[in-house]
DNA sequence: AGAATAGTGTCTGTGAGACATTATCTG
DNA sequence: CAGATAATGTCTCACAGACACTATTCT
């Protein structure tokens, strides 16, 4: 990279800066209830304050805003190479009291166990209902950011993300019936799961809890690992 | 570390300057195809290029990302009150040679009667298929702000900014196959339609084309000029 | 009257949900 | 063998699409 400052701004027509950050909704279910990770602030404004993991992009080391999420990511909560899909941008001058700012806001699922160590470490789960005492407009993000994951969760295979593979198609369907807030027909439920085509069979079985048939493990096909598989008709509530 | 006191912040954590801009992919449908809009640029990089109708964001004009799009679209395409709907973030630091920039994206879709005055004064309109010489990563945008209305028009009313009200029903369905790119069938065209409930009628009836029965004229209601109205199962082709 | 398009009634096949049944484990 | 849950077979009803029919205009 021998590129310098090639292109300089004539002075008179650089606009006034904006403060450019990113924020990301890391998502998990915990009890059967969707949480999402805070993490202390460690500067003002808020400072000490439960916050979304987040923080002002570095031109110097991302690449772009995906990058500086995924670093987010790693420093603040330990996760790496999670499924991670772009929210929203939240702006304006009235949201962050140093200035005009941008929010790139960033929505990522992870299963609970990947989170263990953060936890230990200090991050935080709050029920995403929960959105007391956040500072900027986080609130409006949590909510946003799990409106979209509960309404594509009844036509996608987003919620395959929270689950630890490998697991079992009831863990899938009782993760799927957390999200969406209603029971889910088994029948229906594995043939979307078959037209969906995103799982693939894992050899060996598990039994759990004992007294009972064991059932097939399964895992994410690998090319869906970024990409979603989407139907039309979305998956309904049943029984 | 910081030692930011209230508002100012302290040189050293002040992060490396981001561009922040945005552009617009201003849809509109000519001769039953989708087309978007394009001005010249008036200012290096690319002086003289058409590209997507966008600009630095002005902190000191613009309250939120939101009104600079308004803004950009009433100065450059003469566009005011349109649907409106926040795309993506492109971002990174090989997008713009001036820099590491955010491009917050918007996509518009207005009836090609509220361009007319505009078109006259110098704004092109290009088949969305046809990309070719677009600056910075713009080809990007405009692939992804077609991609979000085509299949969003599968399930909510988005198409029906298309068309300059009064419209008939048969008038909307043909912005439908336009998008759709397939026949739809006309019994579940309007059986979708009173199920989306966003549409009333407009007393009075049009003749059009002389030799047949009048059809009814509709408007949207008032309530759906910004939200979607959706439906789970979409509209799918037919005869 | 005839042509042309708007608008509706009705049949049918597909597929989602309900329910019943089989399968396979533990104790 | 009983109990528990996994997995599947099958019936039914709702709804999308097909098709035919009616409605209303103009020439």
């Amino acid at each position: 990279m021998q590129k310098a400052k090639n292109m300089a701004i004539a002075p008179e027509i650089l606009p006034d800066p904006v403060l450019c950050t990113v924020d990301v909704v890391l998502l998990t279910l915990h009890l059967g209830e969707l949480h999402f990770a805070v993490v202390a602030r460690d500067a003002d404004p808020f400072r000490g304050v439960q916050a979304l993991p987040g923080g002002f992009v570095h031109p110097q080391e991302d690449a772009d805003a995906r990058e500086c999420a995924l670093r987010v990511l790693r420093e603040k909560a330990g996760v790496s190479g999670p499924y991670l899909e772009q929210l929203s941008v939240f702006s304006g001058r009235a949201r962050d009291p140093r200035g005009w700012s941008v929010s790139i806001a960033w929505v990522t699922l992870v299963p609970e166990s990947s989170l263990e160590e953060a936890v230990g470490k200090g991050l935080g789960l709050r029920k995403v209902h929960d959105l007391g005492g956040l500072p900027f407009d986080h609130a409006d993000i949590v909510r946003a950011a799990s409106d979209r994951v509960r309404s594509k969760s009844s036509y996608s295979s987003l919620p395959v993300h929270l689950c630890q593979p490998p697991f079992t198609l009831p863990e899938l369907q009782s993760v799927y019936e957390s999200l969406l807030g209603e029971p889910v027909n088994k029948v229906s439920f594995r043939r979307k799961m078959a037209e969906l085509d995103f799982l693939e069979p894992v050899e060996g079985e598990m039994q759990r809890s004992g007294a009972h048939r064991p059932a097939q493990l399964w895992r994410l096909k690998t090319r869906f690992r970024q990409a979603l598989s989407m139907t039309d008709r979305g998956i309904n509530s049943g029984t």
